[in-house]
RNA sequence: GCCCCCGUAGCCCAAUGGCAGAGGCAGGCGCCUUAAAAGCGCUCCAGUGCGGGUUCGAGUCCCGCCGGGGGUACCA
């Protein structure tokens, strides 16, 4: 199966179409059908009857009724939350669509902004989506795991419970070095939460005056100067006063924006002598650096006092000044402390992730409504399944100029509705879902294209999938992949599909470029790919893609050279007509070189396919039509060679059918120049005479002391010592090992014989 | 800063630890042609970024650099 569609929702279709004044509908459709009408000019062999487009009703009612499964089960929710704002969309972005501080489609700078948003809980299986990832190792590129796991970013640590002084609750925190505990010598909670924001209301006026003014502060703060860690630490003393639960110790509370609100407790306790951060903040503020972990250099010798030379000492070693920790080594401190603090309920071991719920709320207009409706009595109800899809009002009439709230609230017809429970008076939620959302079980749906019953019909998804062989830019190395294999599990569970990981390999491809950089209208660089097409005619532009390099790497188009493919797909058509043999002639009596070469070209271009070295393969197909050639070119006396030699047609016909992968045209051209119907692609592929693989003969490279000093003609099934006497006996070699003796000989038959001198 | 990938001929790229070159582009010479193009034939071109190590043998494995690309970066 090879499928194709659209994923055509979404901002680009929307921004283009406001630009034009356009109807998003209309506007995305004609493009899609001059999309369509281009990948059929360039002979892609998609099933043209499995297309989908994801801004179809009959497709995004689907993501509603995934939506409504997802709501049943608590993984989607609603929460307020200081919100990644793109303010050239006016739109919410998910923490994946944020890049450098920069919005993911439009590269504005990204800004916070507090709201209540829809989310999918994803961090419910931040466990699974890691720990799957074994099913995954050799079969997807490394580097797209490595993103993966660095996305998830799991840590391991321990909640440390720490009384607030004149806070009748107390405040937990996270580490990763419970270890470190006695060193803690200040508490720092995150300037945006609610919590410092309760702790510095009950601090002096003088204090509330200087923290009102340090948030407002941190609000300024872009999100990419926030990122720059070389940035100043930054903070404000709240006046208050933490108790560390080992010692009794006071101390101080500062509010910073070094700490996220939103990872581990949004609170942590500071150790200056063993973590960078803290150091630096300690080093502003001048306060105290407590060594508690002596750590050794390379040569053994402890490092020096962090509080002297403000690098903190992060690795391992043994603790001191640390009471009932003395003595012990992290690992091992690690694991005692937690038992301490466990046994007073002060304390336990906890994992964390950088993961955070995929926000799947959007401003825009050009999405998948969210079938959900607000009812006064019943509160948050959602669209019943027999009632889907919500279908998005029409365009016309609404204001579609980005405002930061969805185009759909002027659709006031569509946005009153009843309440599906009680029947009383209710408004629809009038944002649409994140497109990642469309993007995220669209494989499923190729099984069933047309089915209204079902978003899939779970027998043809168990037939078809997982997918065998996903292709797509690394660009969705986190993304998308993460969100399908976030909703494959989901739908695991819901014993919808029976297996956790959508794609089984993946294959990053790589893109065009032009002079080293990226194509782009602006750097008018642009490689008029159709232009190439009229030029050099369709196949020669797909061969030279294929050709060009293998297929992850970046093709640089000032590097390659479709005439050269034009040249060499003339070169093997013109066998076509060479060949004067009639159709089935009988190939026994052919040129056997040349029957061996089109043999073992079959073999290995199929193993080369296989493993996706199109450009491998195309090279070797290249040998071959160069061989053929010469046998045309070339009769003999005997009768053998010229274009009437049979092993010509067999070479021909083989060259016509490997060549159909890539030149399509100009194989099945040549297939019906030598008589052959119906079509090239139907042919199959020729089947390969194991016999004429293995040769007779080889040539036994001979070495002395690791240089070649002779060749000789040995038969393929020639014995190690059979070989080594005959190495030994060259002239060649007594010669260049002259007075000296032998130490070993090295045979690996029938290809080597290396002599090693004494 | 940390992690990963890549450095082979003028260029794009091949080479299960075993003859560095399969293929192409560009260049040169020749054949064909009235001429040119196309085609065909021949040919030039690197010792594999640098320095060590392992091995009978290293482009390939290991260590350290240099250069290029990518990822990631206050996640406690």
């Amino acid at each position: 199966m090879h499928p194709i569609g659209w994923d055509s929702f979404g901002l680009p279709a929307e921004n283009a179409a406001i630009k034009r004044g356009a109807d998003p509908r209309a506007w995305t459709y004609e493009n899609i059908a001059q999309q369509l009408a281009s990948m059929r000019r360039y002979a892609c062999s998609f099933d043209w009857d499995r297309i989908l487009h994801t801004s179809d009703p009959e497709y995004y009612r689907w993501n509603q009724w995934i939506f409504n499964r997802m709501h049943e089960r608590g993984l989607a929710y609603r929460k307020p939350s200081l919100v990644n704002w793109c303010p050239s969309c006016q739109t919410v972005l998910a923490n994946e669509q944020v890049v450098d501080g920069l919005c993911e489609r439009c590269d504005s700078v990204v800004t916070k902004k507090k709201l209540t948003q829809w989310y999918f809980k994803t961090t419910d299986y931040a466990d699974r989506l890691l720990d799957d990832m074994a099913q995954l190792e050799g079969k997807w590129p490394g580097k797209v795991l490595t993103m993966q796991r660095n996305w998830i970013g799991r840590s391991n640590g321990a909640d440390v419970v720490f009384a607030i002084e004149g806070r009748a609750e107390p405040v937990t925190v996270y580490t990763t070095r419970p270890d470190t505990l006695y060193g803690a010598t200040f508490f720092v909670v995150a300037a945006d939460s609610d919590l410092a924001a309760e702790l510095a209301s009950g601090a002096d006026e003088a204090t509330q005056a200087a923290f009102a003014d340090y948030v407002e502060a941190v609000r300024r703060v872009s999100e990419i100067d926030r990122l720059a860690t070389d940035r100043p630490k930054t903070g404000v003393f709240l006046n208050r006063y933490a108790v560390n639960p080992v010692n009794d110790e006071q101390i101080p509370i500062y509010a910073a924006d070094y700490v996220l609100p939103d990872y581990g407790h949004g609170a942590i306790m500071a150790v200056p002598a063993h973590d960078q951060r803290d150091l630096d903040f300690a080093k502003v503020f001048g306060l105290p650096v407590q060594v508690v972990v002596d750590v050794r250099g390379e040569d053994g010798e402890p490092l020096p006092d962090p509080g002297v030379t403000f690098e903190a000492t992060a690795g391992d070693g043994v603790l001191v000044n640390s009471g009932p920790l003395d003595g012990l080594r992290k690992a091992e401190a690690i694991a005692r402390i937690i038992e301490i603090l466990g046994g007073k309920g002060l304390g336990k071991a906890a994992t964390n992730y950088r993961l955070r719920d995929w926000l799947i709320s959007r401003q825009r207009y050009w999405g998948t409504p969210i079938p959900i409706v607000y009812c006064d009595t019943c509160g948050e109800v959602r669209v019943p399944d027999k009632a889907l899809p919500v279908e998005l009002p029409p365009a016309a009439g609404l204001d579609m100029q980005p405002k930061g709230t969805s185009p759909l609230g002027g659709a006031s017809d569509w946005v009153r509705v009843e309440c599906p429970q009680c029947g009383g008076p209710a408004t629809r939620d009038t944002d649409t879902m994140d497109t990642f959302v469309d993007s995220s079980w669209y494989f499923l749906r190729y099984t069933s294209i047309g089915r209204d019953d079902v978003p899939f019909d779970v027998a043809e998804v168990e037939k078809w999938l997982p997918v065998d062989q996903y292709v797509g830019g690394v660009t969705h190395a986190i993304l998308h992949l993460l969100y399908s294999r976030f909703v494959t599990k989901v739908l695991f569970d819901m014993g919808m599909v029976s297996f956790t990981e959508p794609f089984t390999r993946l294959l990053n491809q790589g893109m065009v470029i032009m002079n080293g950089s990226a194509m782009s209208k602006s750097r008018g660089n642009l490689v008029r790919l159709s232009d190439q097409l009229v030029e050099h005619g369709v196949d020669a532009v797909r061969l030279t893609l294929v050709f060009a390099g293998p297929p992850e790497d970046d093709i640089d188009w000032a590097d390659v050279s479709a005439s050269g493919s034009a040249r060499f797909l003339a070169r093997a058509w013109r066998l076509s007509g060479d060949v004067t043999s009639p159709v089935g002639v009988e190939v026994s009596g052919g040129d056997p070189a040349l029957r061996a070469a089109t043999h073992r070209t079959v073999h290995e271009v199929a193993g080369l396919i296989e493993s996706f070295r199109f450009n491998v393969a195309v090279a070797r197909v290249m040998e071959l039509v160069n061989a053929v050639r010469k046998v045309i070119d070339n009769p003999r006396p005997d009768g053998t060679g010229g274009g009437g030699d049979p092993a010509v047609r067999e070479a021909t016909e083989a060259v016509a059918i490997m060549l159909s992968l890539f030149a399509p045209y100009t194989a099945e051209d040549m297939w019906s120049r030598l008589g052959l119907e119906p079509c090239v692609s139907l042919a199959g592929w020729p089947v390969v005479d194991e016999a004429l693989l293995v040769t007779e003969t080889v040539t036994c490279v001979v070495q002395v002391a690791g240089k070649v000093r002779d060749r000789i003609e040995v038969p393929a099934g020639i014995g190690a010592d059979e070989l080594r006497e005959l190495a030994l006996a060259r002239p060649a070699v007594q010669k260049a090992l002259g007075e000296k003796g032998i130490r070993t000989v090295v045979v690996r038959q029938p290809r080597l014989v290396n002599v090693v001198p004494a």
